[in-house]
This record gives structure tokens, C-alpha cells and sequence, in this order.
DNA sequence: GATCCACGGGAATACACGGATG
DNA sequence: CATCCGTGTATTCCCGTGGATC
């Protein structure tokens, strides 16, 4: 963002008396270019992928830190600059003094939320080497690999490929990735990252430590100075909100979020104490991501969103299946259906409830993501 | 026509409990 | 007393279908 754009957002929000500049900046979803107070982190990084400044692709290394401390953050952000230096485009080259014989190195982060499948891993990896077009359907898993080895191989061309959420449920595991990827082995280096490193990992490591205390309040600070009105928020509102996150940067942005959410609805001037209580309410301990949730299909995250606005509280999942499905098209097996689904997933948990009279004894759904950045995220998704 | 993917619904299976049976 | 059985619910599983794309 540029000087004259962030004058031009202060102006419209002076002129709207809103007190959200840009939601971007306040999202946990959306990353920094230049993640705050993770130097030590990069220059590790770095390190390890030394080999690529002499044109050989680096061994495999696992980036391992606990939720909300930034692995996707930094992975992304060092990515994205990597690629600017090393990749280059069919387009670029005759352009540039580089000569072609020159093998090129990409770097590809991999979100195995959204890539879980062989052939969307293929396609994704395709996208990011080369500059045509890649077909979204009506072409053979098969002719992607193809294609992709095509790509790679006989053109001299390598891959340093980031998958990140690994360690995820429903996502594709690290060994899958590596046998899918054993066409190309020779060509493509692949970084690890997520919570824990892979199954019986005995290659290199980078850890990354939760936020401290103040390294947080920095990150906070930083999203908002950006992302709202000058003033909206008191320094003291910004440490309280680290002291609850403990660490975590998910959490205290989609704290941040909601809280920004409930004054607009307000239309307070600032952000208030009151706000950011009931935000910090609707943040899940030990939750997960919202990313989870935003990456559901669209007819689960509808679900998700019904499920949200119900007052869940001691409903069984029958009933809670049957209120939905009455506002859904769908019918009330498959809305069960979803829900179970959601909570083997762990976007929502089941809570136990008393027996009541004959039967198995039935269970409650609670949303273990941040509820009010999804409905405002997940409808702005779903139009 | 081929291909992937999400959907959609019901069948099959698991569990809880009280009461019958050996 | 231990085990089995029947009934009513809860939960999981399976597989055909159709849209979108090439």
C-alpha cells in the first residue's frame, strides 16, 4: 500500500465516520507482507535453503510452530519474495540478460486446505510453473502428472514446493504428497509445515516459538494502525487482547475482527471494552483456525452458518437438523449428515447431553471457530 | 465423451437401556 | 448374577447423480 492509498482510506473514513479502514488488514486470514518480529525465524529459513543460491534445491525440511504463532505467515511472506528473486515466467525470459539454458527454481506454497487431492495438487503445481492456462476439470489426473513432469524435466526447471496445513485432518498427508510427487522427485525440494513435523521426520527442522507477550502486541498494533481509524482503539484494549490470545496470533486477530464487527454494528466511534469482551466470547479456546471453516464447500459452510445463528445451546443434532434443514432446500438426513461431518472435522465439537428417557444418548454441536469473523467472512464468500 | 468434484439421501451400523432368559 | 435381546436413537458409510469444463 502506497502513501497515496492510505491517505485516500483515511479520507473515506473520516467522510463515513466508520471506524474500519480495511478489513484486509484486521482478518486473520490475510497475511503481511513482512511479518512482524520474526527475523531470527527467517534467517533460519533462510539457511536451510541456502543451496538454492547455487542452483541446487535445498533437502527437505520441516517449519514446525504451534497454532496462531505464524508458520504460514512467514512461509508465505518468504515464498512470495523467493519467487520474485528466483522464478520466472515463459513471458520474462528473452526479456531479462538471464540466458534461458539457466534452470529457474519456483517457490509454491501448497494450502492443503483447499489442494486435497492429487489432481487439485497437479493442477496448483501446474498453475505455478508455468504461464498458460491450466484446465480446471474435464481433463485425466494422469494428464496433469503429465504435463506437470513435461514441465519440469525437460525443461530444466525445479520447485521448491511449501505444503502447508499437512498435519491437518482431510488434508493430503506428507507421505501422499511425496509419492505423488515421486515423478518429479528430481526436481522439486519439499518444505513441511504445520504443527508437528511429519511422521517419523528425521530431516532438518525450524521451530518457530509462540509470540511473546509483547512481540504480540506488536502484531496487533501493526493490523490496526493500518486497519482502522486512528483512535479507535486504546494501546491498554491492544495488551489486554494479547494477555487473552497467550501467544496466539489467530486468535487475538480474529478477536480484533469481531470486536471491530460489533462497534460498526454499534456505530461507536471507537472500539469499546464491552466489544471486545463479546468478541473475545465468541473466540473458542483452543479452537481452530477459521481458514478450516472458509475452506468448507459452499453447502457446508451455509450449514455452518445456519448452525451459528440457531442458539445451539442443548438442541440435539436432531432438532438442530431439523431447524436447518426447514430454512435449507435440504433435507433433514443430509443436514445431519454435514453436522456430523463438521464435528469429525473438528470445526464444531460435540458436547454430550443427558439421556432423555429410551435411546442412544444424543449430543449438542458447538462452533469451536471464531463465530463472528466467519459469518462476516464466509458471506462475503458466499456473495 | 471424459473427467473431477460436490451433493444428496437413505441404508447400514453402533450404542444405550430395560427387561427377559439361563 | 451374567448374558442376551428388542427397541429406539444416534452416528457412520456408501454410492449414484449432475454440473462444469475440456
Amino acid at each position: 500500500m502506497n502513501v497515496r492509498e492510505r491517505i485516500a482510506r483515511r479520507r473515506s473514513a473520516h467522510q463515513d465516520r466508520t471506524i474500519v479502514v480495511d478489513r484486509d488488514h484486521l482478518s486473520p486470514t490475510v497475511h503481511r507482507q513482512e511479518p512482524i518480529g520474526r527475523g531470527p525465524v527467517f534467517e533460519d529459513l533462510l539457511d536451510v535453503l541456502e543451496p538454492v543460491f547455487n542452483e541446487h534445491l535445498p533437502d527437505p525440511v520441516a517449519v514446525v510452530g504451534p497454532a496462531g504463532s505464524g508458520t504460514s505467515a512467514i512461509v508465505t511472506a518468504l515464498f512470495t519474495a523467493m519467487n520474485e528473486h528466483f522464478g520466472a515466467t515463459d513471458r520474462a525470459i528473452g526479456t531479462t540478460t538471464r540466458s534461458t539454458s539457466m534452470p529457474v527454481t519456483w517457490f509454491v506454497t501448497v494450502d492443503a486446505r483447499r489442494v486435497n487431492s492429487p489432481f487439485a495438487l497437479y493442477r496448483t503445481l501446474l498453475e505455478a510453473v508455468s504461464s498458460e492456462p491450466v484446465p480446471t476439470s474435464g481433463v485425466g489426473t494422469d494428464d496433469l502428472r503429465t504435463r506437470l513432469v513435461d514441465r519440469l524435466e525437460r525443461h530444466d526447471r525445479r520447485a521448491v514446493i511449501a505444503i502447508d496445513h499437512h498435519d491437518e485432518p482431510e488434508t493430503l498427508s506428507y507421505d501422499r504428497v511425496i509419492t505423488l510427487l515421486e515423478p518429479v522427485a528430481a526436481s522439486v525440494a519439499v518444505v513441511a509445515v504445520g504443527q508437528e513435523p511429519p511422521p517419523e521426520w528425521t530431516g532438518a527442522t525450524v521451530s518457530m516459538p509462540a509470540y511473546r507477550h509483547h512481540e504480540l502486541v506488536d502484531v496487533v498494533t501493526d493490523r490496526t494502525s493500518s486497519g482502522l481509524a486512528p483512535g479507535a482503539l486504546e494501546h491498554e484494549s491492544i495488551r489486554t487482547l494479547a494477555d487473552w490470545a497467550d501467544g496466539n496470533a489467530h486468535d487475538a486477530l480474529a478477536t480484533l475482527f469481531g470486536a471491530a464487527v460489533l462497534a460498526m454494528q454499534d456505530d461507536a466511534n471507537r472500539i469499546e471494552a464491552s466489544h471486545l469482551e463479546q468478541a473475545h466470547a465468541a473466540v473458542p479456546d483452543n479452537g481452530v483456525h477459521i481458514d478450516r471453516a472458509l475452506a468448507l464447500s459452499e453447502t457446508r459452510q451455509r450449514v455452518l452458518a445456519h448452525l451459528i445463528e440457531i442458539d445451539a445451546a442443548d438442541q440435539p443434532v436432531r432438532e438442530l437438523a431439523a431447524t436447518i434443514a426447514d430454512q435449507s432446500s435440504l433435507t433433514e438426513s443430509t443436514v445431519t449428515r454435514l453436522l456430523y461431518e463438521l464435528a469429525d472435522r473438528g470445526v464444531l465439537e460435540r458436547v454430550p447431553l443427558p439421556s432423555d428417557g429410551s435411546g442412544r444418548r444424543p449430543s449438542t454441536l458447538e462452533p469451536r471457530i471464531p463465530t463472528i469473523p466467519f459469518r462476516v467472512l464466509s458471506e462475503a464468500r458466499l456473495e
